[in-house]
DNA sequence: TCTTTTAATGACTTGACGGTCATTAATAAG
DNA sequence: CTTATTAATGACCGTCAAGTCATTAAAAGA
C-alpha cells in the first residue's frame, strides 16, 4: 500500500542494467581492467521471485503473505527480493501483469470459432476450475483495501480485452446467423465477459468443489448459449 | 483478524443486560438502594455504531479503516466502540448480519411475478447502483487475506437464500409455461445468481458510471430474459 | 591469490494499529 | 450534596510486518 507515484516496477536505475544481456541469461558490460563482479540476469531472478510469489499469494492470499514468507519459499532473504522489486506493491503489479499477459496469449490462440456451440465448447476450456484460486487472490487486491489503483486498471483492462475479443468472435457468429440479430457483437460481448465472472466468482465464494461447479456452469451457459441465438 | 472461537459478538457479559428494556430505549433495572448508574441502550448504541461504521467502510474499505475512524464518524472514543463490540471483526460480522438481512427483507417483500418480463422487471428494481460500493466492500472481507470464515459465510448464506428464492419463483413461472422446459427452476436460479453477481462485480471493478452499467445490465439481461425462455 | 565490483544477507528501524485499562465523567437515587 | 454505579475516555502497550543498510559472500579478471 502507499505506493503512490511508482515510475518503474525495479528499484536501482531505472534504465534497465539488461542492455548488454546475452541470451544465456548471462550479462556482460565493457570491462574496465581490474576484478570484475558477481553478475545475474534480473530478469530470470525476478520471474523466478514471482514463481514463489505467485504460489504464496495463492495459498494465503496477498495481505496475509509476509515478504518473509516470498523470500523462503524462493530461497532468499527478504532483502534480497528489494532488489528486483523496489516494494511488496510492485511485486504484486508485476505479478498481475505477467498473469494476465498469460492469459490473453493463451485465449487468442483458440482458433475463432464458426458455431455457437464451438464458441462455448472453447470457453468451457478457456475456464479452468483452477482459476477459482486466483478469483480469490484477486479480491484481496481489488477492493478499496488496496490503495495502488493500478492492480484494478490491469485486471478492468483484461476484462475489456476480454469483452471485446468476444465482440470480434460474435461479430463473426453474426455474420454467420448465429448470433441473434437485436443484440449488437459488442454488447454480446459484455454480457458474457459478466456471466463468466458471475460464474468463477461464484464458485470463489462458496468454495465449491469441482463437482457444483460444472452443473452451475452447465446450466448458466445453457441459458447464455440458447439467450444468445435468440427467442 | 486472528478470531477464532467468537461466540458472541458481544463483550462483557454473555447474557444480554438488556433483559428488562423498556420501549422507549431505556433500560430499568431492579434498585437495591443508594445511587443509581448512568444507564444507555446497548442495541441502539450498537445499531449508532455500526450505522457509522458502514460509512467509513464503504468508504475507504475494511481494512484500510481504522478503529480510530469509526469512533471519530460515530462521535465516540477508540475505547468506547470496545463496550459495545469485542474487535473490530465482530463488528464487521455485526455490521453484515444486519446488511443482508436487511436485503433479504427487501426482496421477500417483492411480490411474485405473473411473468419472465415482470421478474427481470423487479429484478433491476432490487438491484441498485449504489449497492456496487457495498459490494467492494465485501471484496475485502471474502478474499484469502480475511481469515474469519463466517464473513465469507453470511455472504454466502445469502447469496444460497438468493438462488433458492429465485429457483421458488422460477417454479410459479414454469408452472405458467413462461419458463423454458429442459431447466429445472433450481438451475435456473442458480444461474440467474451467477450472472446478476457478474454484473454487480463488474461495476465495481470498472468503477463505471451508472449509465455504462444500464447498457450493460439491459444487454445481459436481455440473453438471460430469451435464454430463460428458451431457444 | 588478490582485488574489484556487484549480489546477498538478516538484524534493525520505523511506523502503524488493534486492543487495554486506570482514570474521569455522567447519571440518578437518597 | 453525596454516593454508588456504570459509561466514556485516550494515553499507552504489544505486536507485527514492510523496508533499510552495514556487513559478508560470490564471481571473475589480472
Amino acid at each position: 500500500m502507499t505506493v503512490k507515484s511508482l515510475k518503474d516496477l525495479n528499484p536501482g536505475d531505472a534504465t534497465s542494467r539488461l542492455t548488454g544481456c546475452a541470451a544465456n541469461g548471462t550479462v556482460r558490460q565493457g570491462a574496465e581492467g581490474g576484478g570484475m563482479p558477481k553478475i545475474v540476469d534480473r530478469e530470470k531472478m525476478q520471474a523466478q521471485i514471482l514463481d514463489a510469489a505467485m504460489e504464496v499469494f495463492l495459498e494465503n492470499g496477498f495481505h496475509v503473505t509476509k515478504m518473509q514468507d516470498v523470500a523462503r519459499r524462493a530461497g532468499l532473504a527478504k532483502g534480497t527480493l528489494y532488489l528486483y522489486f523496489k516494494s511488496k506493491d510492485a511485486m504484486l503489479l508485476a505479478l498481475l501483469q505477467r498473469y494476465f499477459e498469460d492469459i490473453q496469449t493463451r485465449i487468442s490462440a483458440i482458433p475463432a470459432p464458426q458455431t455457437l456451440s464451438q464458441f462455448f465448447y472453447a470457453l468451457r476450456l478457456s475456464m479452468p476450475v483452477e482459476r477459482m484460486a486466483a478469483t480469490r487472490l484477486f479480491f484481496d487486491v481489488l477492493g478499496p483495501g488496496f490503495e495502488d489503483p493500478r492492480a484494478a486498471q490491469i485486471i478492468g483492462a483484461f476484462f475489456e480485452w476480454l469483452a471485446s475479443h468476444y465482440a470480434a468472435q460474435f461479430q463473426g457468429l453474426a455474420d454467420l446467423g448465429e448470433l441473434r440479430r437485436d443484440l449488437t457483437p459488442h454488447q454480446a460481448g459484455e454480457a458474457v465477459t459478466a456471466m463468466l465472472d458471475g460464474l468463477v466468482i461464484h464458485m470463489a465464494i462458496f468454495g465449491a468443489d469441482a463437482e457444483t461447479f460444472e452443473t452451475r456452469r452447465n446450466a448458466t451457459l445453457a441459458v447464455l448459449e440458447s439467450g444468445l441465438r435468440g427467442g
